[in-house]
DNA sequence: GCATTGACGAAGG
DNA sequence: CCCTTCGCCAATG
């Protein structure tokens, strides 16, 4: 198969790949779990670059099957990308719908909730 | 082609 | 303890 896939300005096949590792791990969240960008970055080995993961959730809005991006917080636990949802409260919306705790704009007992995907998908 | 910004994070003051 | 600065890398202006 091929394709291409369609990310936006992602310069051909090439850097693009990022973006695939970001969504393929963002999919493999647990219901009810929630990790972060640093996580994330670090699980790729880009970890210096965790503005990057939250650069390619921001292509993520095209991608499909959506990712679940409510899932993916800062290393804070706070829903600092909720304005970037179709609504600002969507975010929350969809956290509380899995039976996590957000208050103040941030998940409560992120620790517990915290998914590690280099513990999860352990290589 | 250079300057600014960005859904982050860690360190310094 | 709160706020500011730097770093990283890519996209956008």
């Amino acid at each position: 198969m091929k394709k291409d896939k369609k990310i936006p300005t992602a310069t051909k096949a090439k850097s693009y790949t990022f973006f695939e590792d970001v969504y393929d791990v963002v999919r493999q969240i647990p219901k009810g779990r929630v990790t972060s960008y640093g996580a994330i970055a670090t699980y790729l080995g880009t970890k210096l670059s965790a503005r990057m993961v939250g650069w390619a959730m921001n292509a993520a809005h095209n991608a499909k099957p959506a990712v679940p991006a409510h899932r993916v917080v800062n290393r804070n636990g706070m829903l600092t990308g909720k304005h970037h949802f179709a609504t600002p409260t969507l975010m929350e919306e969809l956290l509380k719908r899995e039976k996590i705790e957000v208050k103040k704009e941030t998940v409560v007992d992120f620790e517990k909730l915290f998914w590690d995907p280099s513990e999860a998908l352990a290589l």
